[in-house]
DNA sequence: GAGGTTAGCTAACGCTCGTAAGTAACGCAG
DNA sequence: CTGCGTTACTTACGAGCGTTAGCTAACCTC
């Protein structure tokens, strides 16, 4: 049987990889990779700290997943989003609205993304990095597909959407006044402004 | 004499408290606070670890003068910006400008205070968090005083905002094709096209 | 009910960290 | 010239880190 998965019988107490994955992922983006010790971890999960090596091989490898899977769903997200979409601005807008929406549902796995992959060690760092670069430079080029702005406003531009739904995973709440739809429809409103389309 | 003030002949090779001060906030804004050890300042500055305590008290203490300064000038900024204008969209175009600005000029305090308010020790990071949310509050303030959009989308037009200029720390360089004013600028001018005025 | 697998434990490792103490060299004030 | 303040040095400490090894007890399969 597969470790960690868990019979009919639900609830056998005992420690999965996914659950070392999660609670690490609450770790990582409340105290950052560096200040999170593999103690705390498995305190969270009241075990000793040595028996997490049960299910994962290195601390490392807790940020290499935990990074490198989130940017990968980012792209896909972005793929899915502007696929099939002729308008150039309705293309901007979709994808401007799943990426504030994965901001919004997975602000942890943002934060960590966004603040540690300093510590991500190579090759991965390298491979993330590429994916980013592939996804701004996508936002640009829609930017100056629309036209509504000349090439250096365009850089410019881009930079400022996506980073302002970077910043959603800060202050979103759950249980906030606004649904994370309700926030990215309103974001992606604010993208074709600043891109000089509404 | 005061302490690492260097009388009229320069650069007497000896290390002042402004230097490590210097060299904390580089390494800081490349690697996190936890993520940059006392010896790595030390080579940076050419002397060994422990002579850095002639310049300094703890560690701590530098990442709570970096912090600390910053948030008070971003605060001074802001007043400064508002202080006898009338028109409330100059208001915030004004306090978008310097706080964009601010972080075009001081990436490595941007960076710094962004990421590493969390390994601040009380009481000085109640007192850095009680700033920002005044200053965030003003920025709320304005948005909802100018009367482009209702009362909770103002909130979300503010953090927008912030966060879009906050971004600037990690893509602005100083040899790139604008200039610090330029960027402020343009994305004060997305200010105002995100609370609704143009 | 025996054998193998799994997940927990304790103990211990080598390392690096931040910090303390004591000492030698240098420069200015008297 | 003498003495004091300053700065950097070496040495050392205690703590905490990530990780490994080895044991034990529980469970799954036959």
């Amino acid at each position: 049987m597969a470790p960690g998965a868990v019979g009919k019988s639900e609830a056998k107490t005992t420690v999965s990889p996914a659950a070392v994955r999660d609670a690490a992922l609450t770790l990582f983006a409340e105290r950052g990779y560096h200040g999170t010790a593999l103690s705390q971890i498995a305190a969270e999960l009241k075990i000793r700290t040595p028996s997490l090596y049960n299910h994962m091989r290195a601390k490392q490898d807790l940020l290499r997943d935990i990074v490198a899977d989130t940017t990968e769903q980012v792209w896909a997200d972005y793929e899915e989003a502007v696929e099939g979409v002729d308008d150039v601005a309705e293309r901007l807008r979709n994808a401007t609205r799943v990426y504030a929406l994965r901001h919004a549902t997975h602000r942890r796995e943002a934060l960590v993304v966004n603040r540690d992959i300093a510590s991500l060690e190579e090759p991965a760092r390298g491979n993330v990095l590429e994916l980013r670069r592939r996804h701004a430079q996508a936002f640009r080029g829609l930017i100056e597909e629309a036209g509504g702005v000349d090439r250096e406003s365009a850089t410019l531009a881009a930079f400022g959407i996506l980073e302002m739904c970077v910043s959603i995973a800060r202050w979103f709440r759950e249980d906030g006044p606004l649904t994370a739809e309700e926030v990215a429809a309103k974001y992606s409103e604010y993208a074709l402004r600043i891109a000089g389309l509404a």
